[in-house]
Order: C-alpha cells, then sequence, then structure tokens
DNA sequence: ACCTGAACACCGTTCAAGT
DNA sequence: ACCTGAACACCGTTCAAGT
C-alpha cells in the first residue's frame, strides 16, 4: 500500500478534527495509517514540519472568492476568513498560530492583508504594524474563542465565547485608527 | 531538608529562564531541586497548575508603580508593564500567554486594563470588547518578539523584531480608536 | 525508495511503602 | 506530612536491516 505526503497531511487533519492536539502524535498518526512511526520520517522530516504543512492546509482549505472593493472591507474579509478557516477544525487556531509564530509555512494571508493595507493609501511604514497588528488580533481573538467554545462542549461552563460580534468590534476599532490616518 | 511551594515555583522560574520552556519538565524540576519526581505533587497538584503559577510570578514580579493620569496613558503604561514582565524570562511571554488562555492564573493585568478603560467614559459595552484586544495585541506583538529575538540570538537572523515602537503603534491604533468614541 | 524492528533518551502521573 | 522507588502508559527520533 503506497501512500504519499499528500496522505500523511490528510491523515493529521482527520486525526486533529476528531481527537486534538495532543493527541496528533507520530505514533498516533503512524497507527492510523497502519504503519510502524519511523515509516513517517520518510514523508516528513519532523513533527514541527508536519504541524506546519497541517496548517497552511486548514487555512487553504478555508480559501473562499473574495469580493469585497475597499480596503477596509477587504481587511475586514480576510480576517474573517482567517477565523473561519481555524474554527473549521478542532485546535486549529493553535495549530495555524503556532505555526505562524515559529515563521514556518506560507504565511499567505498576511501577504494578502499587506496588499489590502497597501491599497488603503497607507503611510508605507504603517502597513507592516498594522498587518501584524490584525494577524495578532485574528488569532489571539480565534484562540481564544475556540478554547472557549471546547471547554463549553466538555462541560466547563466558562466565560460566554464573545463570538462574531466582538470579533468584528474588535477590527473595527483598528480600522477606526487607520482609517484617521488616511487621506 | 524541608521545602514549600514557593521553592518549587522559584526553581521553576530559574530553570525556566536558564534553559527555557522545553527543559521545564516535571522531571527535571526534581532533579534541579535534589528530589524525586513524584515529590513535586505534593506540592502543585499538575504540571499545568504548576506553570499558571509560574505565569503568576512572572507577571507578579514585574510590577511597578503607575502614575499615569489619563485613561489611555494607564492602558499603554499596563500594557507595557506587562510586555516588559514577560520579556523579563526566556518563554515568559509563551507561559503567561497560555496561562491567560486557559484561563489560569490570576489575570490581574485584565482587571486593571478593564478599570482605566471603564475611567474612559467608554460605553461600558465596548470595556469587555477593548480589554481583550489590548491583551491579545501584548500577547501577540510580545510573544512574536520574543520569539524572533530568541531565534537571532541562537544564530538565524530571522524578520527583526519590530520592538517597542512597533507595539507602541499597535496600542496606538486601537487607542484612537477608542478616541473617537468617546466624549 | 520505502518500510520494519528495535532501540535511545526521554515524558507526566500514580501509588504502595517507608519515615 | 512528606518523600522514595517502582511502575504505567506513553513520547519524538534514529538507524541497521530488509524488500
Amino acid at each position: 500500500m503506497r501512500y504519499h505526503r499528500g496522505d500523511v497531511i490528510d491523515r493529521a487533519l482527520a486525526v486533529l478534527d476528531e481527537y486534538g492536539l495532543e493527541s496528533l502524535t507520530m505514533r498516533r498518526l503512524a497507527a492510523e495509517l497502519g504503519v510502524q512511526p519511523s515509516a513517517l520520517y520518510h514523508h516528513v522530516p519532523n513533527k514541527q514540519t508536519l504541524l506546519a504543512a497541517v496548517a497552511d492546509e486548514i487555512v487553504r482549505r478555508g480559501r473562499r472568492p473574495h469580493r469585497a472593493r475597499r480596503w477596509d472591507a477587504r481587511v475586514v474579509e480576510i480576517c474573517t476568513e482567517l477565523r473561519d478557516a481555524m474554527l473549521a477544525y478542532r485546535d486549529g487556531a493553535e495549530v495555524v498560530a503556532t505555526a505562524h509564530t515559529f515563521g514556518l509555512g506560507e504565511d499567505e494571508p498576511a501577504g494578502r492583508l499587506r496588499a489590502a493595507l497597501a491599497d488603503g493609501a497607507l503611510p508605507a511604514e504603517l502597513v507592516d504594524v498594522a498587518t501584524r497588528t490584525f494577524l495578532h488580533l485574528v488569532f489571539g481573538h480565534t484562540n481564544e474563542e475556540q478554547t472557549a467554545l471546547q471547554a463549553a462542549s466538555a462541560g466547563a461552563i466558562d466565560r460566554e465565547p464573545g463570538g462574531h460580534a466582538d470579533f468584528e468590534q474588535s477590527l473595527d476599532l483598528v480600522l477606526d485608527g487607520l482609517r484617521a490616518r488616511t487621506g
């Protein structure tokens, strides 16, 4: 039974979504593929790289057509798409945020954010700051929301999630700050 | 040789700062204290709780007198204090941010942020959103900065850290958004 | 080229037994 | 009350050997 790198990533996604990040071990993944743990290292150099590939796949699967024209609407669109992509998989926010922190993976949303902000007639210096600001907001908010959701579904009723409304309000705060600096 | 919970936390801080989070294991910590791993469980229920206590201690040690009067200056002061506290220990941002995500520890900075924002004559509904927004910014930015710093000192020259200027610009963006909503 | 089998050097946590 | 010793059920990764 031959299998390839893509099969490994796909299975990893499935294990992640069904059992969570703490259960996504190399040994567990190997067992799921009916293979010895050592066999995985022919398709992936190590676990860190595997997780970065999983993060990229989560983001990729969440892609949808973008139709906003105004730069600020595009920012909201990109951030919301990224949030929804991460929420679609168990522990998705943690996996994607961690990969981003270590500079692994494609980081394609950052590029799209940067482009949208550059269209906003912003001082070039501000584009980088704003890009990072939005990414931190998306990762932080989504991570917290997903953790709360999973804690709630596990019985522990913590704080209310906040949810989509809070998320957009948070984005809007930063957008207001940017609009004030725009012609 | 008797020792107490406080000694365990202190030692954990020392191991964290010298060898990093990945080396802060229960077994390593026990060895450092000259004791069997199982002995730690008389002072701390599990590793997660230990790490939350370490996070609290990092924040506590970073406390300094606050003198700002205006609500927006107080927000900057609180955020900067938290950032500096986390930067003072290796992997401090990751430890503190993780504890916060899981709702563990004291979360005293959140309370102080909330108080400062409430003084800002903000619509009550916005206070919570803004509090979370600032915390996400502080954790995200500091985590990224610290990771970059440690990667740089380990030889890998990645992206420039951004540093304090970027951090304050990011806060200012949100503050502008809030000031626009204030009387 | 791809995989197995076995090993290395670890983990967090529990628990009977000692003092 | 506090600690030891030993065990349980795991980890990620490497590497000689097989096909």
